[in-house]
DNA sequence: CATGAATGAGTTTTCATTCAT
DNA sequence: CATGAATGAAAACTCATTCAT
């Protein structure tokens, strides 16, 4: 996940200890997981993760931040490469299905720590607040441009949002990794439709 | 949530630490729930907790299953009412948004938990397997009906309970407990043209 | 140390874990002191410390303050008996010195623990400083009443407080617990007639 | 502390580690210490405290060793230019003082490492033993030229040791730097007289 | 039925020390 | 000479579970 893109302007034990994390994260959740398994499954003394990270909590604290930024700069990208407000926002569906699809990992740590009362989790909400936020314009610039019809545009952006959770759910009950292509297809469809596409 | 309805076949105590679990798992996800504090919450002594139940494991469990079973009878209730394929799904709708809105710490401990790989996570995407194929039936009546377009009705349920998240996800994170009917309106809306309504 | 004497109103667990922590501290100092070795030697398991205690820091506090309760109490009870300001200023070097004969690992405890800035030593401070001001009025007394030469009473008091360290010195740098009452009588007549300057 | 005096004979690196150690050591105590803050607060890299000393128990022990060499030489030169014992006593008491003016921190280290069971605790108490002794030799000589009163010699060197503590704990209780000379003035004159009881 | 003191295995965190550069 | 990343043993602390009352 996320490996080539920035792994040259990060070090390389960070790097493992990054990517061990979200594993065992995903695998365990936050409270769940040990730093002792993050620690052997990144390869490095439990007292390496303490000299990179001041805890537990930080390690969660710089994953989830890495990560977001991450997918903006995708999104960016590959909404700057379109003229349209519509082929824009048909490329935050494409581009953020992908990311799901190649970070599923890193999106079951969001989805089981967004719910609780903790302090990383009320972090947490607010970071993605935030992403909503980011997307929302697309779905404005949308509604505007005459696209899809008009709206509570946050509403919306969020219920983007939960659909895409049907993929996680989807593959995570279901387990089987069926074509990645195919469920895309199917979900862009579903969000398209439901968001009120104007023929 | 859930009070009335089964208050008469339990008894009080038992209640208590129902309740009181369901708020501190939902607070603080299943490891950070601390027996101590389900109990201080449940306002028994700690070592009530293993009178009724036991383990915190046991705890987990029954909250899943004793939930999720009143959902079901909710819904099969709601739909037992009404005549027509599309009358029943659109009921599904209406109740499952309802049930989500009335007992908003139990679906966050479901979607908590729902991601990892212990044991009572697997368990718990057993039974939420199996209620989403009890969904799935209403969807296929639908399409056989003729009342939405036909496709594959395993992932338009699971499409349908993710755009589910939305509410939550909504809720959770804005925090602003705005008009519970507007949002439902909202997103009938959005899941029925969505999934593929035809005129 | 101090067992008799207010064993009723505290329980048998805090109790142990009181006198096993003054014993520990006072061999390791504050932080050469393991929770480990204060559990075992107080004959309970690690959780039970925890369980009287909420920390290490709480455990050292408490026996500071326990402690230097008991010695004002000891002060107060022994001057209430005497009639005049001299007698009751001899009557507090006597006591002071025989509670630091009898507790002398309490002493050692606080003797180690006066001089750095962490908080439980700022905290210390605070109380030892009361405890000279408590010991000054007797100073002062005793020079209204003509029975020693006026100045500085804060002063005095610290000077005789800074005295008595001359008994832990001796004892503890020699390790030979000679004659009490001998170190006893040397000392206060060292403190009531200096070095013996000749005229 | 002790700056000009030993900075010649001792490279720039080494001294910054020796004043850093004294102060980092009186701030948390020895165990408190960590050759962390050691070392930033002597703006050097960890490493290098280990390139100069063999252990963070080297460290201390050279603070001890080159402390009390310089404690002794400051006295020795001060009572050879006295004549007489009584004048060579009242010199080591002047001194002494000035030592512990100049030198708070590392009387704060002294103080805080004479009381346990740890190595460098017997160590330190032997070092202190022998420093004793050497005093005692001025009261000795004092005693024997009349000029104080004949007594226990040690006892006597002790009780001079321990009320030198009344400045440490003046100063640091309460920290309020009032005027030095004074506060030595006052010293001397308790050493010398005592209370001051009034026939 | 209910309690809460006690436990100990397991977890997070600390930190003196090592070593390749 | 000096560095600082990496280590791992040991420490503080947590908490589900037990059990005598």
């Amino acid at each position: 996940m996320f490996q080539l893109i920035w792994s040259d302007f990060m070090n390389k034990t960070k790097d493992n200890i990054f990517y061990s994390a979200i594993k065992v994260f995903s695998n365990n959740g936050y409270n769940g997981a040990t730093m002792d398994e993050i620690a052997s499954n990144a390869g490095v003394a439990k007292g390496t993760l303490y000299y990179h990270f001041k805890s537990k909590e930080e390690i969660f604290k710089y994953i989830i931040e890495e990560g977001v930024n991450l997918m903006k700069n995708e999104i960016d990208e590959a909404t700057d490469k379109e003229k349209t407000a519509l082929e824009k926002l048909k490329a935050v569906c494409r581009v953020q299905l992908n990311l799901i699809y190649k970070n599923r990992d890193f999106f079951k740590v969001i989805a089981s720590q967004l719910w609780g009362k903790e302090l990383r989790q009320l972090e947490l909400r607010d970071i993605m607040r935030n992403y909503v936020v980011h997307i929302e314009e697309f779905v404005k610039d949308a509604m505007e441009a005459g696209s899809i019809k008009k709206g509570n545009s946050l509403f919306v952006a969020y219920a983007f949002l939960g659909t895409l959770c049907s993929v996680s759910l989807y593959e995570v009950i279901n387990a089987e990794n069926d074509n990645i292509n195919n469920t895309i297809e199917n979900l862009m469809n579903y969000i398209l439709n439901g968001i009120g596409l104007q023929n």
